[in-house]
DNA sequence: CCTCCACCGGAACGTGAGGAGT
DNA sequence: ACTCCTCACGTTCCGGTGGAGG
């Protein structure tokens, strides 16, 4: 039976101890019944969005904050409420909300179209039509809406980066041309955004504007304890975690997010080691893991070209602690693709791909000058060393050598 | 002070896979 | 069968540039 191994592993499972009594508390998805310390921003936008229960079309929003500020919380918890209201006096309000950045979903024009279209009960094609074919429909079906529409573009900046701002040019002059009224409540990280838009966009996108300022460590502090009063057993966390995990949120930019997903990762670690309740080293681990785990992870997800040049990167690293330049990387990736048949990549691209890496923290990336040799990118590895060890086992047995 | 390297990065375009409509 | 869509992923072309060395 082989069951020697397993023998009693689930058994074991099922009654081990655990110190969560409801995990989903503290993932991102979550959303609690009420919001602390956005009580200012909730009214606000209340205020502005209300007139839509009148049938007037409210005015835009542009809503912005650092990531973990709770923009995308406070909006939704803003926008149920409008929508419970208006089903209480049968005024049929449309609220569609969209994350911009959801891959394959919302992030270009053509898929936004039609995920607002399939919102609406108006299923299409995910490819196939022309764009302005699905525009028409929208346009169509709002128009003969009786009350406004509410559209809300979560990381609306990733969108405008991706396909440019025709797209908010075409929302936002809607009802100047047709009877549809929308209204659209941007949503972003970005505090620049606003400033790359064109002109009339701009004006009409932030009739209103929202600020969402981080939060302060003592903010996080109660957070982090209303929901670790729902997501552990009592006396799970002990005195001066919560106070630890604030503090290390607030360092960066008061993300409560991150607090949150240190308290649960750190309280996974406990459990894992069967400790009945979470200390400071764990939070400390759970710091690491939490780093390590996610550019481990973006690199295996990454194709195989990808995983040629950072290997070819890895070698110059290892071979000689000097500074590494683009033309450099270009030179040994080129090598390596030869040695295993594989068509190279311009140097075009191999830039690009550079620059992903360093987005993503995978490398350190600066543009340097060489004066009379050049400019080029000075390439280095801040990433610690065990991922580094991972990564290059893992690379090389996927390239073979 | 000027030059000129070695690359940066914007823009336009090509290809091939998904699919719609007629 | 044919034309026309989107979109990911590349390529081609090319103007732009910080600063060491003349």
């Amino acid at each position: 039976m082989g069951g020697d191994i397993l023998s009693g592993f689930f058994e074991g499972f099922l009654t081990k101890s655990t110190i969560f009594i409801d995990k989903k508390v503290l993932q991102t998805s979550y959303r609690p019944q009420e919001i602390i310390h956005r009580e200012q921003e909730v009214k606000q936008i209340a205020q502005i969005l209300a007139p839509a229960l009148k049938g007037e079309k409210p005015s835009n929003v542009f809503i912005y904050g650092k990531t973990g500020t709770g923009k995308t919380l406070t909006t939704n918890y803003t926008t149920n409420h409008l929508k419970m209201v208006s089903e209480e006096k049968n005024t049929k309000l449309n609220i569609i909300y969209t994350n911009c950045k959801l891959k394959r979903t919302a992030d270009t024009e053509y898929r936004l179209v039609a995920q607002l279209l399939s919102e609406l009960g108006k299923p299409v094609p995910a490819t196939g039509l022309p764009t302005e074919t699905l525009y028409r429909l929208f346009f169509s079906i709002v128009e003969h809406q009786p009350n406004p529409t509410i559209l809300i573009l979560d990381e609306i900046d990733y969108l405008v980066s991706k396909v440019g701002d025709g797209i908010l040019y075409n929302f936002t002059r809607m009802h100047e041309t047709t009877n549809a009224a929308v209204s659209i409540v941007g949503i972003s990280n970005d505090v620049t955004f606003v400033e790359t838009l064109d002109p009339r966009v701009r004006s009409s996108l932030s009739e209103e504007e929202l600020i969402f300022a981080p939060y302060n460590a003592l903010q996080i502090q109660d957070i982090l304890r209303r929901r670790s009063a729902l997501a552990f057993k009592e006396g799970a966390v002990e005195h001066g975690v919560v106070e630890k995990c604030a503090a290390y949120a607030a360092r960066e930019h008061g993300d409560a997010r991150r607090a949150l997903e240190l308290l649960r990762v750190a309280g996974e670690i406990a459990d894992r080691n069967g400790q009945p309740s979470i200390t400071h080293q764990h939070i400390d681990s759970a710091e690491n893991k939490i780093d390590r785990d996610r550019i481990y992870d973006t690199v295996v997800a990454h194709p195989k070209q990808y995983h040629m040049v950072l290997f070819a990167i890895f070698s110059l690293n290892s071979n000689n602690n000097q500074t590494i330049f683009t033309g450099d990387v270009y030179t040994i990736y080129k090598k390596l693709c030869d040695n295993s048949h594989l068509r190279p990549l311009t140097q075009r691209r191999i830039s690009d791909i550079l620059n992903e890496f360093d987005m993503q923290g995978i490398i350190t990336a600066k543009i340097i000058s060489k004066g009379r040799y050049g400019r080029t990118r000075e390439i280095s590895m801040e990433i610690p060393d065990e991922t580094k060890q991972r990564l290059k086992t893992f690379l090389s047995t996927e390239l073979g050598k």
